[in-house]
DNA sequence: TGTACATCAGTGAACGCGCGTTCACTGATGTAC
DNA sequence: TGTACATCAGTGAACGCGCGTTCACTGATGTAC
């Protein structure tokens, strides 16, 4: 990830854009403990206190990233979703959606492991406050709507179950991390194969 | 945890234990990052140096602690099975057996959730030689093997289906670190039990 | 039973590192007149 | 069209921090004789 323009001034023009286009490249190379923000000045060839001008300070950088690792997630499983041939059958297009989401899922954390952690993953600024309250699942991260829809869809389409959104979740989230940073790295691109298809089959089967 | 013994000499007597209990308590404060090998030694009452004597160095420490950690979670499971009542239709305790491992899993996360981190991710010792070759998944991880066996047992009390034992890993994986640090903490206990149980209902279902 | 001495298990000072952040500053920019 | 000047967006030096680790050392222990 690259940053666009870049008049060689004193002036950067576009120095924000710029330091979290680094940053990001940072996670995806490191996961989030790598978004370091004296080391993204560096690669855009700045000061560090220049980012200073930009951020509050590191914990907005890493923010950023998140909501911008987030975003790419969605756009990976829509992406996989679109490839899917359809089907006459609604149930059964349906569950092809279900499992073709929860592909694209595993497939952009497989892909980028260190993005993809950075996407989740409680950003403490050191001394958080535990998690606390009632308070619902955070609003609007497009990857679980995205899985809830389509088991809603999948229900709509003939089945009983719903609110099973989270299970799917956990299932794909789990997979990932146990296949990038977990006892399953390490599997053959063949074996993982199997692992992810079993788990798509569990996810499919459980919301029926 | 607290050491056991402990005459006060200048020879501590059991200083690697005294080290791992200290760094078992830092992980379950505040997961693998917070096991720093000086405050270990801070802890227990002797010089950063000391440590040197024992371990190799922070490293060795860590990944004692991930076994310590991997233990109690094996542990914790099996108390959970243990507490759940028996049936006598072999399927019924075979899935009966299956859900209280896994609650027993992501109880253990919720309550310990340093030391449930601590257990998995990948351990890497900065400059990771990343996840390359074949080989299979790391041997003998109790918790796995649990989750396995539970799995065979319900196809030989008569389901189809087996090596779903990834899957199910997966799913109270995913689900652990959801609640944990993902976008599911802050959850009602209420809440957070609804998921729980629709979640293993996915996992039993998709066992069958 | 007493003693010399090798070894074992600590100490404390120091190293270099990279981090986030603050400070007082200065060069570039664009707007009002 | 030209100029004064406020503001904006950088710089570079410095801070304190805690880390892992190494070094040369010394006090305690236990064993051979």
């Amino acid at each position: 990830m690259t940053a666009i323009s870049g008049g060689k001034t004193y002036h950067h023009g576009d120095l924000r854009n710029a330091l979290i286009c680094a940053a990001v490249d940072l996670a995806t190379e490191g996961g989030p403990e790598r978004v370091v923000l004296r080391e993204a000045a560096r690669r855009v060839g700045v000061s560090p206190t220049a980012a200073y001008r930009h951020f509050e300070g590191r914990g907005e950088l890493l923010r950023t990233v998140r909501t911008h690792a987030r975003t790419r997630l969605a756009e990976a499983m829509e992406r996989a979703a679109a490839r899917e041939p359809g089907a006459d059958d609604p149930a059964l297009a349906a569950e092809r959606r279900l499992a073709a989401l929860c592909r694209g899922y595993v497939g952009f954390a497989v892909e980028h492991p260190g993005l993809y952690r950075a996407a989740f993953g409680a950003v403490r600024p050191a001394g958080d406050p535990p998690a606390d309250g009632a308070a619902s699942p955070e609003p609007e991260i497009r990857a679980f709507t995205l899985l809830k829809e389509a088991l809603e869809a999948l229900d709509r389409a003939g089945g009983r179950r719903s609110a099973a959104g989270a299970a799917a979740w956990s299932a794909v989230h789990g997979l990932s991390l146990l296949l990038l940073e977990g006892p399953l790295r390490r599997l053959s691109a063949r074996r993982r194969d199997d692992v992810v298809e079993t788990t798509l089959a569990m996810v499919v089967s459980g919301a029926r």
